[in-house]
DNA sequence: TTGACATATTCCTATATAGGAATGTATTGT
DNA sequence: ACAATACATTCCTATATAGGAATATGTCAA
């Protein structure tokens, strides 16, 4: 089996780095395709191709506009990624305090081993 | 060009639905292949070649025990993950006040144009 | 040493891009 | 109607999988 399609959900959509610029960028408001292509620098075609994905997963949202097309960052659909990476939250929380605790150990241990400064209200 | 190497950065990484599996079982604490493999259903090299690409980017740490092999998840590498869709939360909490507001209007607008219940404080 | 066990690596293949080039499709101004 | 403008879509190709099968590596036990 190959990789997953980009457009089977927002966790491979956003894995391409230049959907990421295009969604950062769309968030503020609305702008047309060609905003956008001078922004993040690509040809047409592949914008409209990037485009075209966020779309298909819900990431944005698309109004026309005359000739124009104006797309906007979908913040929504950006909620389910940033509840998943948040269920994480309390274990680097975790990690953090496992690093202070130790670092406060290791001066219980050797109040001045070390030289310099460290110095703590004394 | 081809899609960016599942290995390039943990937004890579964590496209794949069976890493994020794996992310998640590991993450309570440190469990050996074995107990991955029979976690997720998949065969053993299929979960020594996610936990490789896991291992590539940072997302797990390893600890060698005996023939065995301990993995943990490392929260840390999901946080700018977490990071980078916090920044789009105020914009949905936008959408959703602009939601609110707008069902706000109608009601103003239309106090009982609609037939059943939909009483505001009479 | 030999064998059993735990895990990693290699080989293979079907599939899915990302971007470049070329082309198609609306919509507007004259 | 016609040309120009703004996008979208199609075609093409090099590349990167994910998983299955087979094999290699490393470690312990007798």
């Amino acid at each position: 089996m190959a990789r997953a399609a980009t457009t089977s959900d927002a966790f491979n959509a956003i894995a391409e780095p230049r959907r990421r610029q295009i969604l950062s960028f769309l968030v503020v408001g609305e702008r047309q395709v060609g905003e956008i292509v001078a922004a993040v620098g690509l040809d047409q075609p592949s914008v409209s191709k990037h485009l075209g994905v966020l779309r298909e997963v819900g990431l944005v949202h698309v109004r026309r506009n005359g000739r124009h097309r104006l797309y906007r960052t979908n913040a929504e659909a950006i909620r389910p990624l940033h509840e998943w990476t948040a269920t994480f939250e309390r274990y680097w929380q975790h990690t953090l305090l496992r690093v202070k605790q130790r670092a406060e150990a290791q001066i219980q241990d050797h109040p001045q081993s070390d030289s310099k400064s460290h110095k703590e209200k004394p």
